[in-house]
DNA sequence: ATTAAAACATGACAAATATCATATTTTAAA
DNA sequence: TTTAAAATATGATATTTGTCATGTTTTAAT
């Protein structure tokens, strides 16, 4: 089985502060799991015994609103964690994760973060600047929510995910997701998504084959209104 | 000059967590600042020295949007941090804090809090699980941006100063808002603001007095659709 | 290769919200 | 107290976005 080294190596997340004893700890007693795309990783509501860390693919974080509406919060691709807040917050998660593609993850058990987190200053606090993190880019998040038109939701996603998931030898985004993806990233109706995506189209900003999609003019699509 | 204990004692924040001796140094050498309704705390793109610490009157965290429209963040009361995200990631802070009455601030330098963070595991534990509350209340405000309608929304922060500020004698909220104010919470056009508080009026949900808002209804404001 | 299901597309219309204009009221300063 | 400025109110209208209906295309299973 491969060691945590091998993800750590890579600086991914805050786990690379953790001592070597801790690192063995948590790399002989992780498991990892499977799914396939469309599995619900956890659900809402659910009382997480541990950590995921994404080794392969990528994940959403969503909640179902009142209105039957799936909201995506987050997408989490290679290197991140899935449901390290319920666990230092020591409460039953709010959201579901759910895999948008085949995906491997790590599930290290609670004791193995919880223990370095009271005892390791330094990974205590890395951990701390990655919620202090994540917590700007909520803000972000919720600032272009309120202010920013659905059109540039869309493009904006667009451009987040070429940039953080890349693309393919051909320039296709190498995250496809569906337009009904888009719009509970964006938070729309499905049609609005698929309109706003075909007008993109049109206008050369992106192109698209089957599901694929290519982004062709980035500086227009920085500047939809 | 007042001491932090008396702050602490009512268990606001995470100083709790500080030894006697880091209470004690935090408590020496902090300085206590005034300001009036409508000045600015600290602006956009400033890099701050330290913490604020609300110990009276309320301060708002906004950002001026790219089409020059304010968006509130979060609004800060007693014993709430200002400025805690940028300390701890070491960052120029991407939000103004405004006071929204006159208020009176502890600023605390900058040391005195990222000591005890890298040296005190309680404190920095605690610091922790604040960061994490904030992080599911920020995901929690963007959901219901993605999702509910203006109307709620409006009627939502009602509600929520009620409960985070309280009422006086007579029931008004304590926390005087103008429309304009509740317009940048709630992220939509003043006038739309101003147009669904009178419409409330109307319903007989709240009843105002000047700019004193009451609440008559609440469990028919928590229906509004 | 065939076929059913899912995803995508698009028109017509409805609803929500923004914008602009113009009064009126309230607040705060002189 | 008077008065100018700010805040609130409201109508008319434009724009954005959502909803419903109905096709078409793509995908994936047989």
């Amino acid at each position: 089985m491969s060691k945590c080294e091998h993800c750590i190596s890579r600086q991914l997340n805050s786990m690379k502060s953790l001592t070597k004893e801790e690192l063995k700890r948590v790399s002989d007693c992780k498991t990892t799991k499977f799914y396939k795309k469309g599995d619900i990783i956890f659900d809402e509501g659910e009382s997480l015994s541990g950590v995921f860390c994404v080794r392969h693919g990528v994940a959403k974080l969503t909640k179902l609103s009142a209105n039957g509406n799936d909201q995506t919060v987050k997408l989490l691709g290679k290197g991140e964690l899935l449901g390290q807040r319920s666990i230092i917050s020591d409460e039953r998660t709010n959201l579901s994760a759910i895999a948008l593609n085949d995906i491997e993850l790590c599930f290290v058990p609670k004791d193995q973060i919880i223990e370095p987190l009271q005892k390791n200053q330094v990974f205590s606090f890395d951990v701390l600047q990655n919620l202090a993190k994540d917590l700007r880019g909520a803000e972000g998040d919720l600032i272009d929510m309120a202010q920013k038109s659905v059109k540039q939701r869309v493009a904006q996603v667009l451009i987040y995910v070429e940039k953080e998931f890349g693309v393919d030898e051909k320039g296709y985004l190498n995250l496809v997701l569906s337009r009904d993806d888009y719009a509970n990233i964006v938070g729309t109706a499905t049609e609005s998504a698929i309109r706003i995506i075909s007008q993109f189209k049109k206008d050369h900003l992106i192109s698209t084959q089957g599901k694929q999609i290519k982004i062709e003019n980035l500086q227009k699509l920085k500047l939809v209104e």
